[in-house]
DNA sequence: AACATTACCACCCACATGGGTGGTGTGCCA
DNA sequence: TGGCACACCACCCATGTGGGTGGTAATGTT
């Protein structure tokens, strides 16, 4: 018998858990749900669940951030992320942080099951979707924190020089962080560099 | 006795919403439930419906396309829009093609009942999030078919010369289309005008 | 007939951008 | 002690951008 709890900030959706669930009793029972972020982490400690499914897309905390805290608490945590992000940045830091499963809820939510299973089972549960993905974002190399910073600047319509000072840097400076991103991203323009960081789950928004 | 239906790509929301329902056995039925826009019309004009709840972004046909089928088969359908776009552009859509109700899933969706129940009777139900949004998009003005060809080349990375170049026309008409799109926009230079568009739903990735 | 809207174009100008090539200093890990 | 990633800077240069002011011509609407 396995337990499943569920944190996302949409009540239909883990109406869907519970009801999926209720299916197949004599294999999974529901052991509880959350509905934000913020307290998640102590939700889980109580609960201790066989497997956790997990949205990233929450108001206030994100489900990264709940990730790092449900693992540090306990790394053995079987945790099934959830979740309608596509960004290749959200997939890269779930994987890499410890979550055993990522499921897109727009493509994958029929295997929600299987995913719960295989995890339980102690295996890992990654759609092909999502291994691209995660390997597009291995490929890249990191962006650093200073890169990050540019970017959320850049995203804002911001020009070089506004760029530098507000990071307390020169227009050359700037441009040195922006050869590197656009190098990164694949891109040749500020347009598509915004786009793309957005996209990629970079920057937020 | 409420018959509801819904349409949406999420297998797991359908199921919240069967469940849900599942709770008020007197007051409400569950009338079916579809997974894409495609043939989304057909599945309605069949079943008859009291309230349709009809999700956006679908892949393939959108949410608003199969809004517009609806209410042209059936203009007195009933409508609630269940979904998570924020953007101006949909909501406006929705409200002005004739949707009874918009519900944001991450914010509202404790308010499925009251709002099925409210449009069932046959008033509207709009939160206020939602008005805001539709009343700023309202004082905003209609964007062009060619200032939307020139937003989606625009937010692709294009030039000035080499959007003019994909629509058969000089650097001077696109300038000219610029300048009306950054009026609108309220914004001032080409990135903010490619995250804006993007955001606020006027083009779509 | 008067007007607004849309779609385009021309010319000017100050400034920003993206590419290039090069450089310095710091901290880290081996 | 060397090597490497990172953060930053300088200078050059062709091209792009955003603002301005102006214009034409085809569609409507009233």
């Amino acid at each position: 018998m396995t337990s499943v709890a569920i944190i996302d900030d949409h009540a239909m959706f883990r109406m869907g858990l519970k009801y999926l669930l209720s299916f197949q009793k004599d294999e999974f029972s529901f052991a509880g749900e959350y509905g934000q972020g913020e307290g998640a982490a102590d939700f889980v400690a109580k609960l201790k669940p066989d497997v956790l499914l997990l949205d990233i897309k929450m108001p206030g905390k994100d489900g990264i951030a709940v990730l790092h805290e449900v693992l540090f608490a306990c790394p053995s945590q079987k945790i099934v992320m959830l979740t309608t992000s596509e960004a290749d940045e959200d997939i890269y830091r779930a994987i890499t942080t410890g979550a055993r499963g990522y499921l897109l809820k727009d493509r994958d939510s029929d295997d929600v099951l299987t995913a719960i299973r295989t995890v339980a089972e102690g295996r890992r549960f990654f759609p092909p979707a999502v291994m691209d993905l995660f390997r597009r974002r291995q490929a890249m190399g990191d962006m650093t924190r200073r890169e990050i910073d540019v970017l959320e600047l850049l995203s804002q319509g911001l020009s070089n020089d506004e760029i530098g000072d507000n990071l307390g840097i020169g227009r050359n400076g700037v441009k040195s962080h922006l050869k590197n991103i656009f190098a990164k991203l694949e891109v040749d323009d500020r347009v598509t560099a915004a786009t793309e960081a957005i996209r990629r789950g970079f920057i937020r928004r």
